[in-house]
DNA sequence: AAAAAAT
């Protein structure tokens, strides 16, 4: 905290006189570039002028950000039952008063939302070029290999599930959705790598309800208060858990088959009486889904289909222990008795081998675990643990993401960070992008940086509410919805907000501190540019990044961004000094990244109107007119 | 070293 006044002390030491707010002057408040030559005496408004020069802890519109410290009057059922995202009830809610099991409920209806959205969600939604994918060279090897589809209409997914892909406004599959699909409705194991947008939920939810929906009906035992899921889906965060659950239940509108969500931060009560409603997908995060497990209220006995999201993540040092217990000492069946879907958007380092060593960043498809048994290491282990005679899938990336994504680097110094931070914002809202249309998304690398950063920006007239794991369920949440609703336009995260998270109209991602780990900053720029628009990500470099120099330059360079000179050489200085290039020192998982190279994406480029955004306006320009993005479609692609 | 995930 203290060091927040430094810093602004700093600031404001820049412009001349720094009082005369009418009532309180924020100690240290911004000070825009333009104003700092001058007297403010008589300029102050500059700063009271925006959109909501709000108070720290007076942010108390019930759209608006959380109070850190309230939270108490709100009834935590209510909160919770008020999801994020998309708005509607998960059913039970406040209207579940105990009424009758769960026949006599009307199923809500998830698209009602949808549907009551502006005009423009349909042009915006049929603008997307689903024909930009189509040229992405494919290779395959390997036995039996369902071929992919190329409409969704070949498949036949059943039904109620063709007319909720509808409804979704999904014209055709994804690259990711073409392969992973049949191959999962063949029956077969699938460890996927597709990266972030790529519309990997979908693609293992579609076999997952679709298997359901014939089967669901297949005796499970009776056991008191015990549920019996037919799939298990597990992610690394809850908001992850709640995304997918969201869209796992528009998917599966009116095909009988049921998704309950498990997570913890939430009350437990409102959990246990949607299992037992009745269970076919139980979406869940590890924590919970083990104290569930113990308690007897779930069992795994009955599992036909395990899918992991962030495969990578799920399997790290962190989860590995819990994800073991789940899997393999409870009472799932074991690998070959179900069906495992690992899904994951960086790559192990093979496939980037196997992408350098001539397959040119194409769509690969390895069955078995051939390619991944040259070189043992920790992940493929324990995936091979979890699978059984699998299909690898791994789709490059091309139109995604990294090259509708303007990376830029700046060197900054860690006490210039916040003001140069809050020149950035002041750009953009001069520049109008801000407010709903311009969200940014700020990472941090801890809890308390992100908790001192985002009281930084409320003091000096910036809205920006934050979200870190510390933070109650409640905040968290409300935290997530005021942001996308563009009540709060910044957001300021550690990250629990880098992975998965899909959120529309994030124009700006800004790395305030680097991850150490260039997975972790690929994941997190990776929260722009999607749904086909332009998205500018900002990097904050200094002298305690240089570890990531080499694999940062690398990275920018692969996704044909400018890379300062200053950079290069730290990078080649980092390479020198024996850095291992881009290799962790904990035997690495998934080393590897993007692997797509030129010709593949010339095509999406000039599609997404393109050029890589050179200047600031360049890398803004979508956002400006350009209207909303046609959720349904956002939310395919990831 | 940090973050996430159960109470």
């Amino acid at each position: 905290m203290r060091t927040s006044w430094a810093d602004s002390a700093d600031n404001s030491a820049i412009g001349s006189g720094n009082g005369n707010f009418s009532a309180h002057p924020p100690r240290g408040a911004y000070v825009p570039p333009h104003l700092r030559n001058r007297s403010l005496s008589s300029e102050v408004p500059a700063v009271s002028h925006s959109p909501a020069p709000l108070p720290a802890n007076d942010r108390g519109n019930p759209g608006g950000a959380a109070p850190h410290q309230g939270g108490g009057y709100f009834k935590a059922d209510q909160g919770r039952q008020q999801g994020y995202g998309s708005g509607y009830q998960t059913g039970g809610g406040w209207n579940g008063r105990g009424a009758g099991r769960d026949r006599g409920r009307r199923e809500v209806n998830p698209f009602e939302n949808d549907e009551s959205d502006d005009k423009s969600l349909e042009q915006e939604n049929s603008g997307i070029n689903f024909e930009a994918y189509d040229d992405i060279p494919v290779e395959t090897s390997g036995d039996n290999v369902p071929p992919p589809v190329n409409t969704f209409a070949e498949i036949d997914l059943g039904e109620a599930l063709n007319h909720n892909i509808q409804r979704c406004k999904y014209v055709k599959p994804t690259p990711v959705q073409r392969y992973a699909i049949p191959i999962s409705l063949s029956g077969r194991d699938l460890m996927a790598c597709a990266q972030t947008g790529s519309g990997k939920t979908a693609a293992f939810c579609f076999p997952i309800i679709s298997g359901i929906m014939r089967e669901q009906y297949v005796q499970r035992p009776r056991v008191a208060r015990t549920a019996f899921p037919l799939a298990l889906i597990l992610s690394p965060t809850r908001e992850l858990s709640c995304q997918i659950h969201d869209e796992a239940k528009k998917f599966s509108y009116q095909t009988g088959v049921k998704v309950v969500v498990a997570y913890g931060g939430a009350p437990i009560t409102q959990q246990l009486r949607e299992l037992e409603r009745g269970v076919d997908i139980l979406v869940a995060t590890p924590g919970r889904l083990v104290d569930l497990l113990e308690r007897a209220r779930v069992s795994l006995q009955m599992i036909r289909y395990l899918a992991l999201d962030e495969a990578d993540r799920m399997l790290d040092m962190g989860f590995e222990p819990q994800i073991r217990k789940i899997v393999e000492q409870m009472d799932m069946p074991p690998p070959g008795m179900r069906q495992t879907l690992l899904f994951s958007a960086t790559f192990p380092k093979e496939i980037q081998w196997a992408g350098e060593e001539g397959n040119d960043g194409k769509l690969l498809i390895k069955v078995g675990p051939t390619l991944l048994a040259r070189n043992v290491i920790d992940y493929e282990r324990l995936a091979s643990d979890f699978l059984s005679n699998y299909v690898f899938l791994a789709v490059g990336r091309v139109g995604s993401s990294t090259d509708l994504i303007a990376q830029r680097v700046e060197y900054v110094l860690e006490s210039d960070k916040r003001s140069h931070l809050m020149d950035l914002l002041h750009a953009q809202r001069e520049n109008g992008i801000y407010g709903k249309q311009g969200l940014t998304l700020v990472f941090v690398e801890t809890k308390k940086g992100a908790d001192a950063l985002e009281h930084c920006l409320c003091v000096n007239g910036f809205p920006a509410a934050s979200i870190h794991g510390d933070r109650t369920q409640q905040e968290r949440e409300l935290a997530l919805r005021s942001f996308k609703t563009g009540n709060t336009p910044i957001l300021v995260a550690t990250d629990v907000a880098a992975r998965g998270l899909d959120i529309p109209r994030v124009a700006h991602v800004v790395n305030f501190d680097l991850p150490n780990d260039i997975d972790d900053y690929v994941h997190r720029i990776g929260r722009t540019g999607r749904a086909g628009k332009m998205g500018l990500a900002t990097a904050f470099f200094n002298e305690s990044n240089v570890s990531l120099a080499k694999p940062l330059a690398d990275l920018m360079q692969e996704a044909n961004q400018e890379v300062p000179a200053w950079l290069t050489r730290y990078a080649a200085r980092a390479a020198y000094s024996g850095g291992n290039r881009n290799r962790r020192s904990g035997g690495s998982r998934f080393g590897g990244r993007d692997f797509r190279r030129e010709g593949s994406f010339n095509k999406s480029t000039e599609y997404y109107g393109g050029g890589n955004g050179g200047g600031a306006a360049g890398g803004y320009g979508n956002y400006g007119g350009g209207g909303g993005y046609g959720q349904g479609v956002t939310s395919a692609w990831d």
